[in-house]
DNA sequence: CGATATTACGAAACCGGTTTCGGAATTTCC
DNA sequence: GGAAATTCCGAAACCGGTTTCGTAATATCG
């Protein structure tokens, strides 16, 4: 491997002037400069990151820290495209991206964050799950900047700045609005644990805008409480449906348990959409392959992933001090899981 | 920050035996080093690991190369259990994983590949799925090790070294002889493009090798080909079932495309698996989701993404020179969607 | 043409560790 | 008790860049 100072001596000048003449700075004649290119070109110079990083002070890598909750991780097909996202617009402005997954609660062994806390990163996106306590408290007290991907409540209450999420709240509220102007009154929600995710709790809030818009009051029968797993919405099914006023639409707030209910209403018989109309939230891969196709809200994962790497680049390099949270758009995916109820003929 | 100069004043002693000291190596009395320790704790000295890895020669980075595949890679669930199992590993090894994603090839721009030439990792991990030509090509001539997970084959036609992957072609024999064993004899196969991956290839392979256990000739028009997509597979069926002699099992060699068969089979009102067995091969999550859910073949990525890790480090400290292929075992996966044939009344 | 302003270049310091090697201090041995 | 062997420790070099700052060379100006 060639070193600053092999091209030095083939082009006749200093280390000091090689340095200079490749970052294209000033204080170079251009006769020199051309000189010292040649001479990095013909040896295959390429300057070492890493005893660059150790006199810039900056390591070029950008930390990406992913809690433990091992059902949203893997059912959430979204990570893939939050990391492609930031991947391909972090190599953009230079910067590798470093992943940082702790181990399953149960093996604590060493700090899983520790790389980041040696000044190993220059920033670092956080993928906020719960709403708060997790991997961002370790980054609380370091000195360079990070982005929550998700939601995150300050501990005095107040609003949390560089936040990126997906509309989460408006994804809700419209497809809500889908299923009223279908003709549904009646819509049953399949939730997530009473004490909520932050993705989950602005899709629930949204459901209850759009029922408030109607004017009706929010019937708490129909809101039933899942865990994100398809079990959780095969077995709410029974809990709605054996309610003295079924609904005509069920709303699972992510596709997954949407696909649990779908699977138990037709064990119990009845049809969809004919019968009843369901519909999910994230448009999993599966949403699209269901039978029938799913009716869901997309969010952006790869455009959420490149705007955190844009931001947080700005914001590393000081060119922003920090940010409001960052809303990314979501859009209802109309599919064949919902129409309008059947006249009330059956009960 | 604390330096290990600030260690060594108020240790009292050269930054020199702090190293030692603290690195636990021999010529450091025991009182020295206590000190040392003490001093170090007092001050929360953290090396600087940029500079550490510039005396070292040595990055402590492992980089993951993944091929722009966009379909492969969006439909692989397994693509985040390898990281997860590599990350895991890694990190044991006191190993970051640095991500290259190349662009979509319309936009070319700079090297994906770049990082990795740059002597800016100990070593690498490849992800193939074109069976060669793919990013091992861009590390042919680096000097640190790497692995490849998934199938290679070297240009003189020899087996590769250094490559893990799941056992493909066992998966297959053994969910093709599941299907056999149910007491089907015509088993239609959904394969990949003509020109196949490496991991399909072996799919293929198994299924052929069953066909041929029970003394059968192959039937080529049971052979169709699909490129992965849901909607191939899709197509296939009606490729199929159009036939003089029809399968009574369709075997796609993805969950996707089985996926799609499954629904192209409702459509033409026959009944899975009453009428007609479909198995795939994956496990992705929607597979157990699906009506009815799916036979399939699961591999077991998380496992496949730590060996690699644990091969690697073994390479980059030189404990290993080199590794044959390790093959991971595959595991059939039995669920509704397989049935044994109905009796021949309808053709 | 001489004084001044500007530019080009390089010596040296620096980033923060690790490692080599030599000398001093201590221990071992006869 | 003195020679030899061993142990401790630190000065200095090194990893490979960047940056500062002083000086030499050149350009500008009256």
């Amino acid at each position: 491997m060639a070193t600053i100072y092999d091209v030095a001596e083939r082009a006749g000048v200093s280390p000091a002037t090689v340095s200079k003449a490749l970052a294209n700075r000033q204080h170079v004649s251009a006769a020199t400069r051309a000189r010292v290119v040649a001479a990095a070109a013909e040896l295959a110079f390429i300057p070492n990151p890493i005893a660059r990083h150790l006199s810039n002070r900056r390591t070029g890598v950008v930390g990406f820290l992913i809690p433990y909750v091992p059902d949203y991780l893997f059912s959430d097909p979204f990570l893939l495209e939050f990391i492609r996202g930031m991947a391909d617009n972090l190599a953009e402005q230079d910067f590798h991206l470093l992943l940082a997954m702790p181990r399953p609660s149960g093996e604590s062994g060493s700090d899983p964050y520790r790389r980041l806390r040696q000044g190993m990163v220059d920033g670092a996106i956080v993928l906020e799950s719960d709403g708060g306590s997790g991997p961002a408290a370790a980054l609380a007290d370091q000195t360079y900047p990070w982005i929550t991907l998700g939601y995150r409540r300050e501990d005095d209450g107040s609003s949390s700045r560089n936040l990126i999420h997906a509309d989460d709240y408006g994804g809700a509220l419209r497809l809500t609005r889908h299923l009223q102007s279908l003709g549904h009154t009646r819509i049953g929600v399949i939730s997530g644990p009473h004490r909520l995710m932050g993705a989950l709790e602005e899709r629930l809030r949204g459901y209850r805008a759009a029922v408030a818009g109607t004017g009706q009051r929010l019937d708490p029968t129909l809101l039933t409480y899942g865990d994100f797993t398809p079990e959780s919405g095969y077995r709410a099914v029974d809990q709605l449906l054996d309610l003295d006023a079924p609904p005509t639409a069920i709303f699972a707030l992510n596709d997954r348990m949407a696909l649990g209910a779908i699977s138990r209403i037709h064990e119990r018989g009845l049809r969809v959409p004919a019968d009843l109309s369901v519909a999910g939230f994230d448009d999993v891969q599966a949403a699209a392959l269901a039978v029938p196709p799913l009716t869901t809200v997309r969010q952006p994962g790869f455009d959420m992933g490149l705007r955190a790497a844009t931001l947080l680049g700005r914001l590393i390099r000081q060119e922003l001090a920090q940010f409001e949270s960052e809303v990314l758009p979501t859009e209802v995916i109309v599919r064949a899981s919902t129409a309008a109820p059947a006249p009330p003929i059956r009960r």
